[in-house]
DNA sequence: ATTACTATTTCCCGAGTAA
DNA sequence: TTTACTCGGGAAATAGTAA
C-alpha cells in the first residue's frame, strides 16, 4: 500500500504491534528502517502524530514508549467501518442492454427435456421455451456479466440423447426491470460472446414486459460480498509488525 | 479522516459511491468541493489515479465517468483486510503490578455468605477468604484496568445482612502470570483506587504461587473485539457519497 | 460548462549536526 | 547510542488561464 500517507501507515504499523492495549518501545532509526525513509522523518512522524493527538509517547531514559490514544484508535477504526460499509455490503450488479432475436437456439435449449426437468428441480419453475437475448451495452455491462458468470451458483449438468450432447449450463437469479424474476444462463458453449446476456423465465417476458427489438433492459443482481471480492486480493501485505 | 491521503480518500469516497461495480459520473469541482481541494487538484488527482491504474476513466463529451479497476479495489480491500486483522483479533490485556497487603477488607468479604454463595453460583468455584491485592505500576497498567472494568461481564449482586450494605461487584476471568486462572474483581465502591487490581481464586494465591509483597505479577485476560472497541468510535464519518 | 496546462507557493523529505 | 533541530532541494498544492 505504497500511496497511503505515511502518518496512516505508522498508526497501522504501532496498531499491528498491540500499540493499542500497550506502550511499545520503539526507536526512530528502526521505524526508519520499516518505511524506508530517513531517521529524521520517522522522528517528524512521531512527533506530528503525537502533536495531533493520536499517539503518547513517554521517553524513559535513552529508549521512547509509543501507544496509540483514543483518538489514534478512533481514526482506523472509523477508517475500517468505513471501509467494512463498502466491502461488507450487498453487492449490487447491473447490466444494462437492448433485446434482440437471437438465432433460436435457446428456444430450442429450453424446449429438451434434459435442461427442463433440471430447470424445473433446480430452479422451481417450468421454462418458458425461449431465451431472452439482450446484447450488452457498455462496458461495465460486460466486466459485470464476467463477474456474474464467475459467482453463478446453479449448475445444469451437460448430457447426451441419442442425437447429441449437450453442455453444462451456469445460472443465477436476477431480476428484469429491478422487478421481474428470471434467470440469466451461461452455457458452457454459448453461440454468443460476453456482450450478450441470456434470460429464461417461466413466462414469454417479451409479452409479459412488453419488449420488443430494441427495447432497453436492466438485469440486476445482488452478491455476496465474501464471494465477489475473491479475486480481488492481492498478495502483497501491508506492513508487518515488529520482529 | 483528515490525514489519510487524497489518493486514498479519493479511491475510498468512489468505493462508496458505488465505484466498484459502476462507472460513476463525477467532474472535477464536484470532486474538489468535496475534499475541500482546488478543482486543479481533484484533476491532477484523477489523472494520477488513473496513471497508477487504480481507476478507469472515459471522457464522453464534457462528463467524465470513472470506475475502479481491479488494481483499485485490490488497494482498498488489502487495507480493510490489514484493519481487519487488527480489530477483529482478540484483545489481550496485560496488567503489571506489585503483590502488596490490603487493609484485610478483601478477606473480609470474601467470608461474607452473601458474597461467596454468588461466587460459586456465578463463577463456579469456592473463593479463598481473601484478595491478592496488585498496584499496578504503569499508566498502561492503569488505563487497562479501567478497559476491563468497563467489559467485566459478572456481577455479584449487592445486599444486606443483619449489620450493614454490601455493594455490586462486578468480575472478569484473568490469568495469573499466564497459567493460573483467577477472578478480578471491581467492588462498586473499592477502599482502592484505579491503580489496584484485586483478585480472587478457589485458592490462596500467595501460597500456590509463592507470592509474598513486593513479589511482581502479570494479569492477563482476553477480550471480545466488538465489546472492547466501544466507545472509541468517533461520531464523525469519513466521507459521504455523492447526493 | 468542463479539463488540465504552466507558474508560484507551500509543504515535505533528508543531510548535517547538536544535545 | 538516542532524538530532533535547521536548512536546502524537490515534490505537491493552488492560482491563473487556455482550450
Amino acid at each position: 500500500m505504497q500511496s497511503l500517507s505515511l502518518r496512516e501507515r505508522v498508526l497501522i504499523y504501532l496498531a499491528e504491534a498491540g500499540g493499542i492495549t500497550t506502550s511499545l518501545r520503539i526507536t526512530t532509526p528502526v521505524l526508519s528502517k520499516h518505511f524506508s525513509t530517513s531517521q529524521q522523518s520517522a522522528s517528524r512522524l512521531l512527533i506530528i502524530l503525537e502533536k495531533e493527538g493520536l499517539i503518547d509517547r513517554r521517553v524513559v531514559g535513552r529508549t521512547s514508549y509509543v501507544k496509540l490514544t483514543q483518538k489514534g484508535v478512533a481514526r482506523l477504526l472509523d477508517l475500517y467501518l468505513t471501509l467494512k460499509m463498502i466491502f461488507e455490503r450487498p453487492v449490487k450488479v447491473v447490466l444494462e442492454g437492448r433485446v434482440f432475436s437471437g438465432y433460436g437456439e435457446g428456444s430450442y435449449y429450453m424446449s429438451v427435456p434434459g435442461y427442463v426437468k433440471q430447470v424445473e428441480e433446480k430452479l422451481g419453475f417450468l421454462p418458458y421455451p425461449g431465451t431472452l437475448n439482450v446484447t450488452l451495452l457498455s462496458k461495465d455491462s460486460i466486466e459485470n456479466r464476467m463477474f456474474l458468470q464467475k459467482y453463478a451458483d446453479i449448475e445444469l449438468s451437460g448430457f447426451k440423447d441419442d442425437r447429441r450432447t449437450y453442455g453444462n449450463v451456469k445460472a443465477i437469479r436476477v431480476l428484469l426491470n429491478d422487478t421481474e424474476p428470471a434467470v440469466m444462463i451461461f452455457p458452457e458453449r454459448s453461440l454468443y460472446d460476453s456482450s450478450v446476456a441470456e434470460l429464461i423465465s417461466q413466462y414469454n417476458l417479451r409479452d409479459k414486459l412488453g419488449l420488443t427489438d430494441g427495447s432497453l433492459v436492466r438485469i440486476s443482481a445482488v452478491l455476496q460480498p465474501k464471494i465477489f471480492y475473491e479475486g480481488f486480493k492481492s498478495k502483497i501485505s501491508l506492513s508487518q509488525p515488529p520482529a
